[in-house]
DNA sequence: TCAGATTCTTGCGTGTGCGCATTTTTGCGC
DNA sequence: GCGCAAAAATGCGCACACGCAAGAATCTGA
C-alpha cells in the first residue's frame, strides 16, 4: 500500500538513488573534512566515517583520496558540459558551440566552492588530480559532437573531444602554476589574467579542425 | 694517473651515467621478469632485486609498478618523435612532419619487442599504463613544434602538441580495444588494421589546425 | 689531497588501493 | 508477504606509494 514510485520520479530505481546518495555524501564530507583540517590531515577513515560507511566501500566510489576531494567540486561537469554543447542553436558553428560550453563551465563559480579552489591550488597532489578531471569530458563530449555532426564517423569524434580536453587540461595546469608562483620567476609571458579568458585562448587553435570536420560532415 | 676521462665521452658525468644505468637495469628486470611468471606474479621486490638496488630504491625512478614494465618498451619515444620533427626539411608542412615522426614511432618494432607489446595488451593494467605513455611526447613534441615554427606562442604549441597526444591516445586505445575484442560485438565500425594507419587517420582531423597554425606564425 | 656541499641510496613507518570471500541489502516474480 | 537472484557493503589481507631522516657516494673548489 501506499506505493508512490515512478509517477513523479521516472527512473533512478531506489538502488541506484542510493548509490548516488553516498557518492554525494563521501563527495561532501571529503571536502568538509579537508577545509577544516587540510588537505594532508585527513584519512580515508575520516571520511568514511563521516560518511557513514566502511573504508572499503569509499575504494568502491573513489580509486584515490583526493578523487572524493576534487569531485566535490567537479560533480558533474562532464555531463553539463555536453548538455551545454547540444543545447546551442544548430546554427551557431560546431566550434563556438563547444568554446563557450566548456569556458561556461570554468567561469567563477563563485559559491562555496571558492576557498575550495583555493585549497586545491594549494596542495600539489589534488592540483595534478583536478588537472585530470577535464579528460572525463572527453565521453560525453564525443557524444554530443557526434550528435551535432551527423555525418561525422565516430573517430574523429573522440579526437575532436579528446583534443578539446587536452587543451582545457593545457589551460587550465597554465592557471594552476601561474596561480602558485605569483611574482618569482616566469618572466617571460603568462598573459593569463582569468581562467576562462585562458581556456579560451587555449581553445582558439582548435577551430580550424573543428570548422573542417564540421564543414565534412555536412557533405 | 691515467686519468682518461671526457675525452671521448662528452658530457654524461658518472653520476648521470649510473642513474641511467640502473633505470635500465630497472627497465630490462621488469620486463625479463614479467615475460617470465606474467605480469601479475611479479612484486616490486622481485624486479628492484633483480636489479640489485633496495625496493625502496625502485619507487624514486618508477612511480608505479607497471610503469618499470612497459618503460621497457617506451623508452626514449618521446625524445625520439621530437627528433623525427626536427629532423624533417623546412620544406614539409608542420603537419606532415608531425603526423610522419608520430606514426614512425608507432610502426611495427618487429624485434624482441613483439611478445612484450603482447603481454601489455593482455593486461589491463598495463593496458592502461601504455596508453598513459604517449602524453610524455607533448612536452617535447611542443618543443619541436616552437622550434619549427619560430613566430609561434608557446601556449599555442602546447595545446597542438597536447592534441597529437590525445589523437594519438585515441588511436592507441581504439586499437588496444579491438585487439583483445576481436569477434564479439563492436559490429558497426573498427576500420582499424595497423596501428599505424589508425594513428594516421586518427591524426587527419588535426591537419587543419596545424595547417592554421603555422601558416599564422609565418605571419 | 682533502673538506664541504649535493645528490643518491636505503630502512622504516604510515596510509592507501584493491582482490577476494562473506554478509547484508535491493529488485523482482509469484 | 515470500523466496531467490543480482548487486552493493563489509572485513580481511597483501602489496604498493611515498614522506622522512640517516648514511654513502659523487661533485666542487681550494
Amino acid at each position: 500500500m501506499c506505493d508512490d514510485e515512478g509517477v513523479t520520479t521516472n527512473r533512478p530505481s531506489l538502488r541506484e538513488r542510493k548509490k548516488e546518495a553516498t557518492r554525494e555524501a563521501l563527495r561532501a564530507a571529503a571536502l568538509r573534512l579537508a577545509l577544516e583540517r587540510g588537505p594532508a590531515n585527513v584519512r580515508v577513515d575520516d571520511i568514511a566515517e563521516a560518511a557513514g560507511v566502511s573504508p572499503r566501500t569509499y575504494n568502491n566510489y573513489f580509486s584515490s583520496r583526493e578523487q572524493a576531494i576534487v569531485a566535490a567540486v567537479t560533480a558533474e561537469r562532464a555531463s553539463r558540459v555536453a548538455a551545454a554543447v547540444a543545447a546551442r542553436p544548430a546554427d551557431v558553428s560546431l566550434a563556438d558551440a563547444i568554446i563557450d560550453a566548456v569556458v561556461e563551465q570554468y567561469t567563477d563559480p563563485g559559491d562555496d566552492a571558492r576557498d575550495a579552489l583555493l585549497m586545491i591550488t594549494t596542495s600539489p597532489a589534488l592540483r595534478a588530480c583536478y588537472a585530470d578531471t577535464v579528460t572525463t569530458i572527453e565521453g560525453p563530449l564525443a557524444e554530443a559532437i557526434a550528435e551535432r555532426c551527423q555525418g561525422m564517423d565516430r573517430l574523429t569524434a573522440q579526437v575532436l573531444s579528446a583534443s578539446v580536453g587536452a587543451a582545457a587540461k593545457v589551460a587550465l595546469q597554465q592557471w594552476l602554476h601561474s596561480t602558485t608562483v605569483p611574482p618569482s620567476m616566469s618572466g617571460f609571458v603568462v598573459p593569463s589574467g582569468s581562467l576562462p579568458n585562458l581556456m579560451r585562448i587555449a581553445l582558439m587553435p582548435l577551430v580550424p579542425a573543428l570548422d573542417a570536420a564540421a564543414a565534412r560532415s555536412r557533405h
